[in-house]
DNA sequence: ACTAATCCTGATAAAATTAGTCAAGTATAA
DNA sequence: TTATACTTGACTAATTTTATCAGGATTAGT
């Protein structure tokens, strides 16, 4: 359990990238795409999410691509993957909520407690690491391209 | 993310059930099938993979059923998710390990090094939460069955 | 204005996974 | 002997994931 799919690897990866690059001139999907072997059109979907949710910014045209919209160190992995997977929830129900944003019934199932203090939980370890960490711990490294 | 399946879900509630009953007769997936409106050709499976994992036991024929082959406070929520869902891990290269059970390579891409601590820290979690915390937290409680 | 590069958007198709069913079999208790 | 209940593997249906594609809109450079 708790596997990412294509669409969060790539788009963590899309991420690492546009952490390097922060500050200089907007990356494009084919750039991003080549280095990690990712197919372009898919990319442009998972980077579509990443916009959509505020986590990257865009510039079309010619000398286009993708910039991140804050430093990397002001996004973190929690919400990368949120915007990327969903929220981090152990089941739909612990999602809904009524009209004033609480839980709909404090008890939904024998472990619904559970299951919401262990995904709150597993929330604020993602949401510990930055994009300035992930490109950090690769600073003096080669990575290895095709990892998947 | 993070979501369990139905598999998942299903098992857990059964391990609560068995959790409840532990130290009486077994319990037969009919029973526990009906108390949580699951079906029951679907739980036998489901439970045969707890049993595959060594986290129940079964008695068949007349006034068979199943019992969890340690007490509740000796089983984890880590070990049944594992048992139900897979390896608790962010993906799959991860997972791969040389003869001698070491990571095959240290780096496999540039976010192998931070999925392998999160994902450690999460099954950390679930590991710490008991099926006796399961049944306590519900001690009191009359749970909504129809919760998914 | 023209052109090439690039993002934008929605539709669609292929593949994989999950969810659930079914059937024939084996073991157990009464 | 009989009814009950687990065992096992095969099978189908539904859902989600993984892309692909096409046509459109925007921008930089000339
Ligand atoms: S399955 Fe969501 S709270 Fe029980
Ligand atoms: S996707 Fe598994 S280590 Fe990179």
């Amino acid at each position: 359990m708790l596997k990412l799919s294509n669409r969060g690897l790539y788009g963590i990866k899309a991420l690492y990238e546009l952490a390097n690059n922060y500050g200089k001139e907007p990356l494009a999907i084919r750039e991003i795409s080549k280095r990690h072997g990712m197919p372009v059109p898919f990319l442009e979907q998972v980077l579509h999410l990443l916009k959509k949710k505020g986590l990257v910014k865009s510039r079309r045209g010619s000398n286009g691509g993708y910039t991140l919209s804050r430093s990397p160190d002001k996004i973190t992995l929690g919400e990368a993957v949120i915007a990327l997977e969903g929220p981090i929830a152990l089941c739909d129900c612990i999602l809904k909520r009524d009209p004033d944003n609480k839980l709909e019934k404090e008890m939904r199932c024998v472990a619904s407690n559970i299951y919401r203090k262990l995904g709150e939980k597993v929330e604020q370890a993602f949401n510990s690491v930055t994009l300035l960490e992930l490109a950090e711990e690769n600073s003096d490294k080669t990575y290895i391209a095709t990892c998947k």
